[in-house]
DNA sequence: CTAACCTCCTGTTCGC
DNA sequence: TGCGAACAGGAGGTTA
C-alpha cells in the first residue's frame, strides 16, 4: 500500500532519470479512477521538467502542465527501456525519449490526471486542505500541538485523515503510535505536550527510515527501478496480531476503526 | 463546520 | 478440493 515513503521512494528513483524527457506517445489501458483529463495525445510533444511529491500525489511538471499521478492501494511505477509487454493490470503508459513511464495497479484505485497547473480547479481540489509534510520544516511541533488540541477525533483516524499531517497511512499510523506509546482510540485533543512530541518525532523518524529501507513491499510494490523495499520486514506491531511484543512480550492486539485494522500493544500504548 | 459511512477494485485468504 | 464470502485499504464523495 503506497504511503508517503513509498511515494518518496518513486520519486527519488524517478525524478532525474526522466527529467528532460520527451514524451512521444500515451496508452491508456482500463479506466483508473478518474479520467485523463486530456486526450492522450495532447501530451506528445510536452517535456518532463521536474517530479516533486506532495502529500501521496507525485507531481510531475511538464513544460506545458501538470501530470498528477496516485497510486492507491496497490500502484506502481517502472521507469526505463526494455520493459516487458504491457499486462492486463498496466493501466497508462508514457513512452518518452528517456525511456517508458507505466503504471501498474491491479485495483485501479491510482490515477493520473492531467491539468495545466496547480491552480487548475481539479488540481485544486485534489491538493487543497492536505495537512502539513512531515518531512519538511513547516512540520513544527507547535503547529502540531494545535493541530492535535482541536480535533476529538481518534488519534490514529486523525492521523489517516490527513488534514493536520499527510502521508501517514494505514500500516505507519500504527508504527509511530506504538513509538509514542499512544493508544489508536486515544483522543487526539487528549494528548499531551510530552506524548505529543513523541508522536511528532516518531511520524519523522518513521517515515524517514521507512523511505531509506526502500519503503513497504506488502505485496508487489517496488520503486521505478523494479527494487522491492524491505521496511514491512521490521514493523513493531502492523500484521502483528497475537506476536509477542518487541519490547514487553505482551501479545499486539488488532482493532477495527472506520473499517480499518489498528495494531497496537496493549501494555506499551496508554489511552 | 465535523465525523461517520459509502464507494471504487481485484488478488488473496478464509470458512464450510 | 472447491467455491463463495470476507478481507485488504487510499481517499474523495455523501450523508447525518
Amino acid at each position: 500500500m503506497p504511503e508517503l515513503p513509498e511515494v518518496e521512494v518513486t520519486r527519488l528513483s524517478l525524478a532525474e532519470p526522466i527529467r528532460g524527457a520527451r514524451i512521444e506517445a500515451v496508452a491508456l489501458g482500463k479506466p483508473l479512477r478518474w479520467p485523463l483529463g486530456c486526450a492522450p495525445q495532447d501530451l506528445v510533444g510536452q517535456e518532463v521538467v521536474g517530479l516533486r511529491r506532495r502529500g501521496k500525489y507525485l507531481l510531475a511538471d511538464t513544460s506545458v502542465g501538470l501530470l498528477l499521478v496516485h497510486l492507491g492501494m496497490s500502484g506502481s511505477l517502472r521507469f526505463g527501456g526494455g520493459l516487458p509487454p504491457a499486462g492486463v493490470h498496466d493501466h497508462f503508459e508514457m513512452l518518452t525519449t528517456r525511456g517508458t513511464l507505466r503504471l501498474h495497479d491491479p485495483r485501479r484505485f491510482g490515477a493520473v490526471v492531467y491539468v495545466h497547473g496547480e491552480q487548475d480547479p481539479v488540481a485544486m481540489k485534489l491538493l487543497d486542505g492536505l495537512g502539513m509534510e512531515p518531512l519538511s520544516d513547516e512540520f513544527s511541533l507547535t503547529a502540531f500541538q494545535t493541530g492535535l488540541k482541536k480535533s476529538r477525533m481518534p488519534i490514529k483516524q486523525l492521523l489517516l485523515a490527513g488534514r493536520l499531517v499527510v502521508g501517514v497511512g494505514n500500516i505507519y499510523a500504527s508504527e509511530v503510535l506504538f513509538m509514542a506509546g499512544i493508544r489508536p482510540t486515544t483522543s487526539a485533543a487528549r494528548i499531551g505536550p510530552v506524548r505529543a512530541q513523541k508522536l511528532h518525532a516518531a511520524i519523522r523518524t518513521v517515515l524517514a527510515r521507512a523511505v531509506s529501507m526502500g519503503g513497504s513491499t506488502l505485496r508487489d510494490f517496488s520503486s521505478a527501478e523494479g527494487v522491492a523495499g524491505h521496511f514491512q520486514n521490521q514493523t513493531s506491531v502492523y500484521g502483528r496480531d497475537g506476536a509477542p511484543c518487541h519490547v514487553c512480550g505482551t501479545p499486539i492486539k488488532v482493532l477495527r476503526q472506520g473499517q480499518r485494522s489498528s495494531y497496537f500493544c496493549p501494555a506499551c500504548q496508554r489511552p
